[in-house]
DNA sequence: CAACCCAAGCTTTTT
DNA sequence: GCTTGGGTTG
């Protein structure tokens, strides 16, 4: 019982609270993750058999971090065996045992977002639907929102009052597209992200049996960031819960940041409602920040209104302020940026790795990069295009795929004519529309190419029977040869790795570099899986494996001695000693998508939250003046979030002129206090990038609603409405004699009245 | 099927 | 602004 030892009180009786439900609300860098790991740890040492513990995470790098943690305290194996991992790779786990009962094989395929993505501009062109009304992303996005809450094509077209919403949205034929989609889906035995979460509640709803079954397995159930759990998520554990109520959840709401993707943070605030016997645990001590950064995330978040009362606290040092850094425009604020951290890596002697630079947008690392390189900082950027979104990865992968899941459409159409095999658009064609006609998949129309009216040339006939054929043959090799074995054969037989190779172009040489990492990376896959499971790894375990890859599970390197740059997203759950948070200007952090409701907001400043309650002991806010933004500079306004903070944690810093060289450029001016009028948002104004000059200055694109204005002819009036940026801002009067006018910023002549 | 041209999207966040 | 992908042409 030693291990408990090092827990505060409410973190013990949190982590020895073992019968009956329980939730633990857990402020930032209260010992969260601490007490999920030695309460996981508690139960194997109470006995408890690690296979009947589900635990399921955030990333799956959390679950393995966890996994290494609880071994240390409990000084055995056992962790091996517990279900630890995200929702969507522990039941793709599980879909894979019972894929028979809906109607899939056990090697189903998992669709990325980008898979989604392709099919849907599929079906919307096969439709010969108006691809400016049906864009794939906002159709996925549509769908997905759907899925999220349980509802599939059947349910959707049975429903007239979530037709209407599409309807009005111009695109009635969306349950149509969507319907498709589900049916191709299942045609090519794969499913999406969403898929494996409303499948696993289809299969647990509509098998009594098989929901006992797991109900029995997993005697306890802990979930970590319970705020971000969305309904399909929710349903799923009760179901599984229900019998034993051994749940236990932790999470805090001011952290739930993923609304956008059908996150409902009401699952966490209306915990003790769905289980009214809940014992709740409040973890309100702060060990990882200073007390300056508690202080002001504390100010920051008062001005939420929905959430659960909470005093964070901390007993750590006051630390020091929480400077505001200002720059003329993006690329300065990186070389500021840059500047700053290699001054505080010589001053204080630290290590590139006790930095953070965290940004609302994956663009903004661009000027970020291009400072530290300039710098020679090393870093090292997470998230983006991840490795395994490439083009050539993704056409190797596909013939894996192909291989594994002969079914697989977007494998199939990726691969049938690259390398190029002489099959061309129209015989491609006429293998959708036969298969469509007769309800097969691509694969099977080809197998039975002689039996269909495909109108297929005997010559193209011929070629695509030689890629079944191969297709085959390597699949006959599947259990002959071990997973990279498999690939260094299938790139070779392929031509893929004879077509980048004779691709002389530094392009060409890089994708073959990017294969030759992909086969590497495959080898020490298989390498780790022999000595896990004592026998060799083929290609469809790493197939099932490399789908939910996130980010940051990719390998670290081996230095480990770089900057991390990262999206405030991807630094949930992190901590550094020295956190930068960038681009802290109106459109950016708030993001103009998310300033427009109260809601929306709310979300952002939870953002801008976690964001701050990741520095350890310094935080910096840094913002531009103005942003190279689709190709354009853009004048930008200081955020919102930065007045919320109580000023006393704050001290700005100001630079009072473009800077002209790297030697002097790290001298900053203190310019005092700011203002203390709290700034209002404000829309960008345009200027003109070469000299700085202003090109339409135009005062009236900060018009607010319910301001007063005065029209040349329509006469006095009331803003009602503004929508549109910079010179497309338009705004929606109210005139006193004239009624309603939308009006063009940049043409009406209107005054202010105040 | 390569070469060329033009339009459009990029810039919200991710399992 | 720059890249990408779709479409057309020879």
């Amino acid at each position: 019982m030693d291990y408990l030892k090092n827990l505060n009180n409410v973190q013990r009786n949190a982590v020895e609270s073992i019968n009956g439900p329980s939730m633990v609300i857990a402020g930032a860098g209260s010992g969260k993750t601490r007490v999920l790991t030695y309460k996981i740890a508690h139960l194997i040492k109470q006995g408890i058999n690690p296979f009947n513990i589900l635990s399921l995470t955030f990333t799956n790098k959390a679950a393995r971090e966890m996994k290494e943690r609880i071994t240390e305290i409990i000084g055995g194996p056992q962790a091996q065996n517990l279900w630890m991992g995200t929702f969507h790779s522990i039941f793709a786990k599980l879909l894979r045992i019972e894929a028979d009962k809906l109607g899939y094989s056990s090697s189903y395929t998992i669709y990325s977002n980008d898979d989604t993505k392709l099919i849907l501009g599929y079906i919307i062109k096969e439709k010969n639907l108006d691809k400016d009304l049906y864009k794939p992303k906002i159709i996925q996005h549509r769908i997905s929102q759907l899925k999220n809450n349980l509802i599939c094509s059947k349910d959707y077209l049975e429903n007239e009052n979530l037709q209407q919403y599409d309807h009005l949205a111009q695109r009635p034929e969306f349950g149509n597209i969507f319907k498709t989609y589900e049916n191709r889906c299942f045609k090519s035995g794969a499913m999406d992200f969403d898929d494996l979460l409303i499948n696993t509640h289809l299969l647990l709803n509509s098998h009594p049996e098989i929901l006992k079954k797991y109900q029995h397995l997993f005697q306890y159930i802990l979930i970590d960031e319970y705020q971000d759990t969305n309904h399909t998520q929710y349903a799923i554990i009760q179901a599984l819960a229900s019998l034993r109520e051994n749940i236990c959840v932790v999470g805090d709401d001011a952290q739930s940041i993923y609304a956008f993707r059908g996150a409902d943070v009401k699952n966490i605030l209306n915990f003790n409602k769905d289980y009214s016997d809940a014992t709740i645990f409040k973890l309100e001590q702060n060990y990882r920040s200073s007390k300056t950064i508690v202080n002001a995330a504390n100010s920051l978040i008062k001005n939420n209104i929905n959430q659960i009362h909470k005093d964070i606290w901390t007993e750590n040092q006051n630390g020091e302020k929480i400077q505001v850094l200002k720059a003329l425009t993006d690329n300065e604020e990186g070389l500021m940026i840059a500047n700053s951290i290699q001054k505080k890596i010589t001053n204080n002697q630290l290590k590139g790795n006790q930095f953070a630079i965290l940004y609302r947008m994956n663009y903004q690392s661009r000027s970020i990069e291009e400072a530290l390189r300039k710098k020679g900082i090393k870093y090292k950027i997470y998230g983006g295009l991840s490795f395994y979104q490439r083009k050539e990865v993704k056409d190797l992968l596909a013939y894996l795929r192909l291989t594994i899941n002969h079914n697989d459409e977007e494998a199939f159409r990726r691969i049938i004519n690259y390398p190029t095999k002489g099959i061309g658009t129209t015989s491609i064609e006429r293998l959708i529309v036969t298969g469509n006609k007769n309800d097969l998949s691509i694969w099977e129309v080809c197998e039975q190419i002689n039996k269909l009216e495909t109108g297929i040339k005997s010559g193209a006939k011929k070629k695509i029977e030689d890629f079944i054929i191969k297709i085959k043959s390597f699949a006959s090799l599947i259990n002959e040869m071990d997973a990279h074995d498999l690939t260094f054969h299938i790139a070779k037989e392929s031509k893929i790795m004879q077509e980048l190779h004779k691709d002389g172009t530094p392009e060409g040489v890089s994708r073959h570099d990017n294969l030759q990492e992909l086969l590497n990376s495959i080898k020490e896959y298989s390498e780790k899986f022999i000595s896990e499971n004592n026998k060799p790894a083929n290609i469809s375990n790493f197939l099932e494996d490399v789908a939910l890859l996130t980010s940051l599970d990719e390998k670290d390197e081996k230095t480990n001695n770089h900057v991390s740059l990262m999206t405030v997203h991807l630094a949930k759950g992190l901590e550094f000693p020295h956190v930068y948070i960038i681009g802290m200007e109106e459109h950016v952090f708030p993001a103009l998508q998310m300033s427009n409701t109260k809601e929306k907001l709310e979300e952002e400043r939870r953002l801008f939250y976690v964001a701050l309650t990741r520095a350890m002991e310094t935080a910096t806010l840094s913002l531009a003046e103005s942003r190279y933004q689709w190709g354009k500079m853009l004048m930008a306004e200081p955020s919102r979030f930065i007045n919320e903070i109580d000023n006393k944690y704050l001290e700005f810093k100001f630079k009072p002129k473009k800077i002209h060289s790297n030697r002097f450029s790290e001298k900053i001016i203190q310019i005092g206090n700011p203002p203390q009028k709290k700034t209002i948002p404000k829309g960008f104004k345009k200027i003109k990038s070469s000299n700085n000059t202003i090109k339409t200055k135009n005062t009236l694109l900060f018009l607010k609603i319910n301001d007063k204005v005065s029209h040349e002819k329509f006469g006095i009036g009331c803003v009602t409405f503004i929508e549109g940026i910079n010179a497309n801002t338009k705004a929606t009067i109210l005139f006193k004699n004239y009624g309603k006018k939308k009006l063009l910023l940049k043409f009406a002549k209107l005054q202010v009245l105040k």
